[in-house]
RNA sequence: GUGAUCAUCGUCUAACGGUUAAGACAGCGGUUUGUGGUACCGCUAAUUCGGGUUCGAUUCCCGGUGGUCACCCCA
């Protein structure tokens, strides 16, 4: 019989226990930072009806880009490549219960059908930080807020990162009625917009030529040249989007944020965006790659049937953030911590180790009982590499007289005291160190 | 999905169309039978899989698998 491969599956990751401490940490970052701001959290199962993702992106994504399946009641499942349609579901199924605005987050699981490559796996976790039921601009500037915290709890300066922002009423306002193009090439400008950066200037004027008309090209080529808010030229001044992004770009100088500019040609690949849309860039020299973003979908909930709920949010995968880190060096040597180890001396002491350790623990006490047959240098050796800080020897002499000599590891110190004692020694000594 | 590129002990590296595929780290054991990781010695452990060329393939060729890069897509 052939061995079974030690692989895991293609595109997903191993948690290792020093894989899983660096996982622990970019996920506590991300519960501790949004809590902050007051935002609960929700979850849901990974299995969704697949029509979930049909009615929203067409069949060709659910087909070739998920993992779907039959079950064996011939339903279509997929597990979630993501997780807004599922909140969707979730707020139009309370919305008449659900006190608005709700500020909810979740950090799930999702599973994409993909070639794998550096940085895009096929199971990652993403953070989702959504606010629903607020129609208000400090509602957007408070979901680029949050993005920015957590890019800075984790560690990185300012100028790391930059945050671009734009508005898609601006973009519509400018294709719709100042170009007056049809439905379709509004689509075609805007998928070309998107990719501008990928071609060349050559290539990026002829597609457009070839999309619409001359005026129309004047126009849009003149908009995406604007560096600035205020540089946009007077049709589009007076237009709605402009002034919703003063104002975001208003609160966000007020709470003292600065690397954000206003960027003319950010899209966003994604439909169902209706408002101000952001994305946050490395703004290092070699990989300038987005990290994340994000943008307000007001909408989404209404494929339920039910009154619309307006909404804004982001999502930021584990793995993009973990890169992000890697190459800014910022990733914290987390070690794993243990409050005692005892170390049994011969088989006989055992079971009088392991009660000791038991008590210990009922008082909260981490405690570790190595109970092997290695030397003793060994076990202490291997106590210091899982953290621990204290160490006790457990021999025929501790169990006969009741007296333990208590190690402080790193301090090289000792104190010797009664078994009966150990609950009060640790519980002074971990308030303290 | 398309194209490119890579694949050697658990990890990082070395070597070669030909005798037993080398080293370091890690792990385990010993020198040391109740107290600090050291030092010294030893042990464990690999040519991704399948086919082809060849007297002989880990090496060359083809294919699979997996990683990486670009495209596609990026929810």
């Amino acid at each position: 019989m052939q061995a079974l491969s030690t692989e895991s599956y293609k595109g997903v990751r191993d948690f290792y226990p020093d894989q899983m401490r660096i996982q622990n940490y970019l996920l506590d970052t991300m519960h501790r930072v949004v809590r902050r701001f007051g935002y609960m959290q929700y979850d849901a199962s990974l299995l969704e009806d697949a029509d979930l993702y049909r009615a929203k992106s067409g069949s060709e994504l659910v087909n070739e880009q998920t993992y779907t399946f039959t079950d064996r009641g011939g339903r279509e499942v997929t597990l979630r490549p993501e997780m807004t349609p599922t909140l969707a579901r979730m707020i139009a199924g309370q919305r008449k219960t659900l006190s608005m605005p709700a500020r909810w987050y979740s950090i799930p699981n999702c599973f994409r059908y993909e070639k794998p490559q550096r940085g895009r796996l096929r199971e990652f976790w993403q953070l989702n930080v959504d606010m629903f039921g607020s129609e208000s601009l400090y509602a957007d500037a408070e979901t680029i807020t949050i993005a920015y915290s957590l890019l800075i709890e984790y560690g990185a300066k300012p100028e790391m990162f930059l945050i671009k922002i734009n508005n898609r009423k601006i973009m519509r306002e400018l294709l719709q009625n100042i170009c007056n193009l049809d439905v379709d090439a509004e689509y075609g400008v805007s998928k070309l917009i998107d990719r501008k950066h990928k071609i060349s200037e050559q290539e990026f004027n002829n597609q457009l030529k070839s999309l619409c008309n001359d005026f129309a090209v004047e126009q849009i080529q003149n908009f995406l040249k604007v560096q600035k808010i205020d540089e946009l030229n007077e049709n589009l001044r007076g237009a709605l989007g402009v002034d919703e992004l003063i104002q975001v770009f208003k609160t966000l100088d007020s709470i003292g944020i600065t690397n954000y500019i206003f960027d003319p040609t950010l899209m966003r690949g994604l439909d169902y965006y209706t408002g101000v849309v952001f994305e946050v860039f490395d703004s290092g020299n070699e990989n300038n790659r987005s990290l994340f973003g994000g943008g307000r979908y007001d909408y989404l909930v209404d494929m339920f049937g039910c009154e619309s709920v307006t909404a804004t949010g982001f999502g930021m995968s584990d793995i993009v953030v973990q890169k992000f880190l890697e190459t800014y060096d910022l990733v914290p040597d987390i070690q794993s911590s243990l409050d005692l180890v005892i170390c049994t001396l011969d088989v006989d002491s055992i079971d009088f180790a392991m009660n000791m350790a038991q008590n210990l623990r009922n008082n909260g006490i981490t405690t570790l009982v190595d109970f092997s047959e290695k030397k003793l240098g060994a076990k202490i050796g291997s106590a210091n590499d899982n953290g621990a800080r204290y160490l006790i020897c457990i021999g025929s002499n501790e169990v006969a007289s009741g007296m333990v000599t208590v190690k402080h590891l790193s301090m090289r110190t000792e104190t010797e005291i009664s078994t009966d004692l150990l609950g009060d020694f640790f519980e002074k000594r971990s308030l303290s160190t």
